[in-house]
RNA sequence: GGGCGAUUAGCUCAGGGGGAGAGCGCUUCCUUCACACGGAAGAAGUCAGAGGUUCAAAUCCUCUAUCGCCCACCA
């Protein structure tokens, strides 16, 4: 074995016996135990790994690797997204740096073309995960555009839209002018930016009375080429007067009328609003409400439309200036004062979007959202944490329709088919019409595609072979966990319940829907590619292994926080794999040929603590990883193994290991060199099936290793047993735990005092321990061994009545005194006020201990067991004041 | 305009009604037969501030401040 652990030569070649053994795939098992499922959150094909799925994709195959060992069928579903307008701007800009647009290539030659991208770039991500180790199902990888996956979402399509809950209409939907689609209110994201409030003077086309005017307040000046009346609040009295009235449109000449609304609040600017339905989604319902126009004077690029008269053509922003040029020119602007305003963007290319009336796709999700409500309510799905479950409520008991069609030619084609001969309603349809069903007539598909999200929407079902009632939707499904970012919560998240609980019998697709943390870099700022500011995991693998990076993110990860990225714990991370691999390697090395292995042994204090302590490893790694406490369960793990098992078990080991192996050595050495062989092997054993779930790859590098027993082997510790808290119950020994306690405190005692004096490592000394208690020094006249072996004590005197030898030092440590002679070592000054100050922090302790004691409501109310503890700590502070007394006392003089 | 989260050691963060914790960094010592990617010892904190509940508050409640995030059609 090396002499260090080298995560390059061990990682790939141990990935492809995994895939070579079959593990990851796991086939529809008849009868028993539910299976465990996992559908991975499809990254999209034109994604590489960033630090979301590095995170995401470890926490998903520690609940899975977890699950695989316990016995239970488990399988991770794999597979990609076909990601419409992302992918279709990547193969835009391809085709842009060949001169070409879209148009040029036509739509099917286009579509070809996305393909072409999916068959180039569609498995890097997939790479990406086996290099972290993941233990997805990889033989059997889905795509959002797979040919029973687009039957799927035609399914959906087809059956809502017969049940009326898929409609078309003529709204105002959010436009990105750059993509040239539209978005859904979700896909939209608000900046606050710094712009103005522009007032304009609007004359009436005859005064009332002596008014002959009305002001009005807009953020976006250029609108007002398409405003088709004024509005003002019923009650406002200002006003009353000109409801009625006419107002001639400046710039453009249009008569449009003053309207009385309901909507208009009187206390915000002048109490006037400008109306423009085709530009606004509040001014379209002003307008619907008061019969009035809607002129939409933006074409599809936000360029101004023919309606905008002299305007047209102008791009939005010029016309913008224009406008307020122009106004002032005429001097109808009376006004511009600073206003910040959210501005909403393209959440895929961030450009500013605007509000836009054309027909569009919709879904009416109230009727949908009703049972996921409830479903949530009563804990069919259960969200971690917990407090996501008040931000899904919120949206979802607030849900708006879902504009559903894109103007995209990438993705899934609604299946609509129209027949302009005969005039007859839509036919939504399974298959492609050629003809129209009620006149013979040619027909025409609808020309747009599906939101993306329409189809992730089906994936824990669609992957599983829905439309078709197969072996594996009916075996695997519903998946038990879900583990995702919280900015898709609504996006998919939330959708899958719905749709999931439409189609599969009212099933909610998981159980449990797990928020994990934002990861964000060291400056507190998104991780971004685009900015910089990212990170990328695959380097991360590079420096410290697949399980440096994936046990750093785990130390890393807490229910409630984000995550400020520390890498230095990815340092620490590999380290410990380092440490792991070295412990391992003792382990072996002190191994004989032919060794025998056998059942652990409680034949030491020191091996029924390990034991113990082992036992309470077990069960805290079990439940921190059944209820998602990764950063726990890590801290725990890694705790355990370097501090206990390596620290102090291993060197308590030392002792009986070398003494077994001199030539010299008796029947009994050799007995205990195999007892404490065996011991530390299952120790061994059980620490690394606890952490492979984390760190699969050192694991299982050394688990292979391990001579084990008829039994307790299997081919890879990937599929060997999870050592079941229960299992190790008999090994509990809280009197070993307590004694060893002891132990370690005279050890670290008598370290800190040879640290302080100086005194090499290699000179043994002789202490004198005085305690209250005969099995105290029962129990250190029996393991005098260890002190000897940790503390470098080669004699030792231990009784309830020692006396303090001459120019010795005492410390206190498990309650007992110890005193260690070191002749000519003390610095008596430095000694004097060393104790003084510890004195005067004891003095400090006991009287505050004592206030509480003497305190009668403490004495009443506080749990007994409390007060005894308090009692117990009030003895031992004054014993310990006592004592630093008497040394100050000595040294005083 | 609503809502959520955070504020603990120099840095990054755990914890959470009864004696302040980790990793990194820092100081000192140690190349002893698993590991210098190591070992041993150590210094370092008014647990943001103010009130309250309680026998007891870093922990629960209220308010304040600062930072971050989400939702929201006020032109």
């Amino acid at each position: 074995m090396p002499k260090a652990y080298d995560p390059k030569a061990v990682e790939t070649p141990l990935f492809e016996t995994w895939m070579a053994g079959g593990y990851f795939g796991q086939k529809p098992v008849p009868g028993g135990e539910r299976p465990f499922t996992v559908a991975i959150p499809p990254p999209n094909v034109t994604g590489s790994l960033h630090m979301g799925h590095a995170l995401n994709n470890t926490i998903q195959d520690v609940v899975v690797r977890r699950a695989r060992m316990t016995g239970r069928p488990t399988r991770w579903v794999l597979g990609t997204d076909h990601a419409g307008i992302a992918t279709q701007n990547k193969v835009e800009q391809k085709l842009a740096r060949e001169g070409k647009s879209r148009h040029d290539v036509g739509r099917e030659a286009f579509i070809e073309r996305c393909w072409e991208w999916r068959r180039e770039h569609g498995s890097t991500i997939i790479q990406q995960l086996k290099a972290m180790g993941c233990s997805c199902d990889y033989s059997d990888e889905w795509f959002t555009m797979d040919p029973s996956y687009q039957e799927a979402v035609r399914r959906v399509f087809v059956e809502w839209y017969d049940r009326g809950l898929i409609y078309r209409g003529k709204r105002i939907i959010n436009w990105c002018p750059r993509c040239s689609t539209a978005l859904s209110d979700i896909e939209v994201e608000h900046e606050d930016l710094d712009s103005h409030l522009w007032h304009f003077r609007y004359p009436l086309a005859e005064t009332v009375g002596e008014r002959d005017h009305v002001v009005v307040a807009t953020t976006r000046p250029e609108t007002m080429l398409g405003d088709t009346c004024v509005a003002v609040h019923p009650d406002d009295d200002r006003y009353h007067d000109i409801v009625g009235a006419t107002v001639v449109l400046p710039l453009i000449g249009r008569e449009i009328p003053v309207v009385a609304d309901d909507y208009v609040d009187p206390s915000f600017g002048t109490g006037a609003v400008k109306v423009t339905p085709a530009h606004d989604p509040n001014d379209f319902e002003i307008a619907e409400r008061h019969g009035c126009e809607k002129v939409n004077i933006l074409n599809a690029d936000a360029t101004v439309s023919a309606e905008g008269g002299p305007y047209a053509g102008l791009e939005r922003y010029e016309a913008r200036r224009k406008v307020v040029a122009d106004m002032e020119a005429a001097g109808l602007l009376l006004g511009t004062e600073d206003h910040v305003h959210a501005v909403g963007h393209c959440y895929r290319c961030h450009t500013v979007i605007e509000p836009w009336l054309s027909d569009q796709w919709f879904v009416d999700m109230k009727p949908l959202a009703a049972p996921a409500i409830e479903a949530a309510r009563d804990g069919r799905v259960t969200f971690h944490p917990k407090r996501w479950e008040t931000v899904y409520f919120h949206w979802m008991e607030n849900i708006r329709d879902w504009c559903i069609s894109r103007q995209l030619w990438w993705g899934h084609r609604i299946p609509v088919f129209y027949c302009d001969a005969c005039g007859a309603p839509p036919v939504a349809s399974m298959d492609d019409l050629t003809e129209c069903p009620e006149c013979g007539g040619p027909v025409r598909q609808d020309e747009d595609v599906l939101d993306t999200w329409f189809s992730s929407q089906l994936w824990p079902f669609a992957t599983l072979g829905w439309p078709e009632q197969t072996a594996e939707l009916g075996y695997f499904y519903p998946t038990s966990v879900l583990s995702t970012a919280r900015d898709i919560l609504f996006l998919w998240v939330a959708r899958m319940i719905m749709s999931g609980m439409d189609f599969i019998d009212g099933k909610v697709p998981f159980d449990d829907v797990i928020i994990h943390p934002t990861v964000f870099n060291a400056e507190g700022r998104r991780m971004s590619k685009s900015l910089g500011t990212g990170i990328d995991p695959l380097d991360l693998m590079e420096h410290y292994g697949a399980d440096g990076m994936r046990f750093g993110l785990m130390l890393q990860t807490t229910g409630n926080q984000d995550i400020k990225f520390a890498e230095e714990k990815l340092l620490s991370s590999s380290n410990f794999a380092n440490k792991i691999w070295n412990a391992s390697r003792f382990v072996l090395m002190n191994l004989d040929e032919g060794f025998e292995p056998g059942e652990p042994e409680a034949a030491t204090v020191a091996d029924a603590w390990i034991l113990s302590r082992l036992t309470d490893l077990a069960a805290q790694v079990d439940e921190g990883i059944a209820t998602y406490q990764f950063g726990e369960v890590a801290r725990a793990l890694y705790e355990f193994f370097w501090n206990e098992f390596c620290d102090w078990y291993i060197e308590l080991s030392k002792p009986r290991l070398f003494a077994g192996a001199r030539e010299d050595a008796d029947e009994a050495e050799k007995a205990a060199r195999l007892v404490s062989q065996r011991n530390l092997v299952f120790v061994l054993d059980t620490a690394l099936r606890l952490l492979h779930p984390m760190m699969p790859f050192v694991t299982e590098e050394i688990w292979r290793r391990l001579p084990l027993a008829e039994g307790a082997g299997a081919p890879s510790l990937m599929v060997a047993a999870w050592p079941e808290p229960a299992g190790l119950a008999r090994f509990r020994d809280e009197g070993a735990e307590r004694s060893v306690g002891k132990m370690l405190e005279i050890v670290v005692a008598v370290r800190t005092v040879r640290a302080r004096y100086k005194i090499a490592p290699k000179q043994a000394i002789s202490v004198v321990v005085r305690t209250q208690a005969e099995t105290d020094v029962q129990l250190l006249d029996a393991e005098f061994a260890y002190l000897n072996a940790l503390a470098g004590i080669d004699s030792f005197v231990a009784a309830t009545d020692a006396n303090k030898p001459a120019h010795s030092v005492t410390v206190v440590a498990g309650g007992m005194e110890v005193y260690v002679p070191l002749e000519g070592l003390v610095d008596f000054e430095a000694e004097r006020a060393r104790i003084a100050k510890e004195l005067a922090f004891a003095a400090e302790d006991l009287a505050k201990v004592e206030r509480k004691l003497a305190n009668e409501g403490f004495l009443a109310k506080a749990a007994p067991e409390v007060v005894a503890k308090e009692r117990a700590k009030e003895a031992e502070l004054a014993d310990r004041v006592a004592t630093l007394r008497e040394q100050l006392d000595e040294l005083g003089l």
